[in-house]
RNA sequence: GUCAGUGUAGCUCAGCCGGUUAGAGCACAGCAUUCAUAACGCUGAGGUCGAGAGUUCAAGUCUCUCCACUGACACCA
């Protein structure tokens, strides 16, 4: 059961500090290769920054920095977040590095032996903000670009092209095939994008210095894309200090899933594939194009001012709170809208009344009754319905993370530990107590609700690490090496292995209008 | 403009091939109450299912028109 998984984060386009959109993307790819390692597959979980182009020397300039230096700034932005919000990353790519300037060289020159790059000539109105061309009617002397409402400039220039159009044949057959666009709603997208035909596509651009400079053509530096996405060669290398590209130079290669936002799915789902199969390497099992996030119903925007930073909102909630409320209630692959009296309800109810209490109330009996041993006849255990429940609710949680619905994977969790909650209410250990001879049961009822807890610590995991480790330590559980498959079985508690002193595992969190 | 998708209680969403009084969770109100983090539980209020027309014995569920929002329409990290 021991298998290989790779994913990737996109590799952010370090013009500017991360934002809630990729944090969202991160921890969602988090949340998956948590999951992942604890199935027992071998992860490779890759990040990073892109940081080459026009926008960011342009950037850098209007900054007075080198534009080295300035991705320095960011991506230290970067890392510092995703260390805060607890991204369980194996690999962090620079595209600015030695050894990935090494890996587009090399897969440069393979491209070049097939025959896919050819010098032609584009010319039209680029928009530097988008890196691009723009189609334009023919009768606008002076464009602006739509998506960044400046005016656009006039280019006439040399490129370098790839042949896309020489696997369209390829290209329509792999994004047919089922579960290599996600989600489905947007495979029409690409499908029919496809099948009007495909265009070369520029790789290289001149007068561009801050990029990679293409071999043979001195004042040619490659189109960010083209760049950007080798990122992930130059991160599975299996050894990053021999930046090799050979047959068996790259680990976990390809990746099980790229995931992204909507905005670049065209680039993942068919430039990308069809620059591997030119390089002669394998393409990718899955593109998964999520949606974006919008704040209170509105856009968010500097123009509107109304960017939540996602470092506030960390410190404002806390990680387990931003982590939780993202991958539980927006549908993933969907847009969401972010609404602040919503995440501290969420997460209130959720985490700190329905989870937290129940381990909380169960805890407290379990020390006042048994004190640190529940005297148990493990083979009555079978007989508890929570343990029925626990089972469905685990194939439930499974099931929905391996389609990536973190959302229905989450409520499983949830309606977990509802049962349990009513169970207690139900049985009413604190009344059959006063009973001595009904002690034998309720030791028994508090067992059964004390292993669901541990279930729920454990399918917290990937959502929730944090949080999880603290349900696992109030169990007095070694959260260091957990397998799911080993784990998620009823009956191992051990009931004579002691119990932390109860302390609320999740504070709430007080709902104020203008807190951020 | 063309094509696609969405529009169900205050919020987030379920509602399969049309069929009795439209569901869940959260929020809200009342009751009850300590084993527990004013938590858990019970009860309740809340919707002309975007609008209009049509097909049908019967439509949230099918057809058409319209409205609103979202996305794609080639180089938007």
């Amino acid at each position: 059961m021991n298998m290989k998984y790779t994913i990737t984060t996109p590799l952010y386009y370090v013009n500017d500090k991360p934002h809630l959109g990729s944090s969202y993307t991160t921890i969602a790819c988090d949340a998956i290769a948590r999951f992942q390692r604890l199935s027992g597959n071998t992860v490779l979980f890759l990040t990073g920054v892109d940081e080459h182009g026009q926008k960011i020397e342009r950037t850098a300039v209007s900054k007075n920095l080198q534009p080295q230096l300035h991705c320095d700034e960011i991506t230290e932005k970067y890392k510092y977040l995703w260390d805060k919000l607890n991204i369980s990353y194996d690999r962090f790519v620079r595209t600015s590095s030695e050894e990935h300037t090494s890996i587009v060289h090399q897969f440069y020159s393979r491209v070049l032996e097939s025959d896919d790059v050819y010098m032609g000539r584009q010319s039209g109105w680029y928009c530097v903000g988008c890196e691009e061309y723009k189609d334009i009617e023919d009768n606008d002397k002076s464009p602006i670009c739509s998506i960044h409402k400046k005016e656009l400039e006039w280019r006439d220039e040399e490129n370098l092209f790839f042949r896309l159009s020489k696997y369209q044949d390829q290209i329509e057959k792999l994004i047919q095939v089922d579960g290599f666009i996600s989600p489905k709603s947007r495979k029409n997208e690409i499908v029919n994008f496809v099948s009007k035909g495909l265009r070369d596509f520029s790789i290289s651009r001149i007068n561009l210095k801050w990029g990679i400079n293409v071999p043979e053509n001195k004042d040619h530096t490659f189109y960010v894309w083209f760049d950007a996405l080798l990122g992930y060669v130059s991160g599975s290398l299996r050894d990053q200090s021999c930046p090799e590209l050979t047959d068996d130079s790259l680990c976990n290669w390809p990746a099980n899933i790229h995931v992204i936002g909507k905005d670049i799915l065209r680039f993942h789902a068919v430039y990308w594939p069809a620059m591997l199969l030119s390089a002669g390497m394998k393409t990718p099992a899955s593109v998964f194009g999520h949606g974006f996030l919008t704040r209170e119903g509105q856009k968010m925007g500097k123009s509107l001012g109304n960017v939540l930073d996602p470092i506030e909102l960390l410190e404002y909630g806390g990680i387990d709170a931003m982590r939780w409320y993202l991958l539980r209630d927006i549908e993933f692959g969907e847009d969401g809208d972010f609404q602040m009296k919503r995440f501290v309800d969420i997460v209130n109810s959720d985490l700190s009344n329905t989870i937290g209490n129940l381990l909380n109330r169960t805890i407290t009996m379990s020390k006042k009754w048994f004190n640190d041993k529940i005297p148990i006849d493990k083979s009555l255990l079978t007989e508890s319905s929570l343990k029925l429940h626990s089972e469905i609710k685990i194939n439930e949680y499974i099931k929905s993370f391996n389609d990536s619905n973190f959302r229905n994977s989450a409520n499983a969790i949830i309606d977990l530990a509802n049962k349990a909650n009513l169970y207690l209410n139900d049985r009413a250990p604190w009344k059959l107590i006063k009973d001595i001879t009904k002690k034998e049961i309720v030791a028994l009822d508090i067992y059964s609700v004390l292993e669901t807890c541990r279930i729920i610590g454990l399918l917290l995991n990937p959502f929730v690490p944090d949080l999880s480790i603290r349900i696992l330590n109030q169990l007095k559980i070694d959260s260091s090496s957990i397998n799911f498959q080993k784990s998620l079985h009823w009956g191992l508690l051990d009931p004579d292995n002691g119990l932390e002193e109860p302390r609320p595992v999740m504070d709430k969190i007080e709902f104020n209008e203008n807190s951020i």
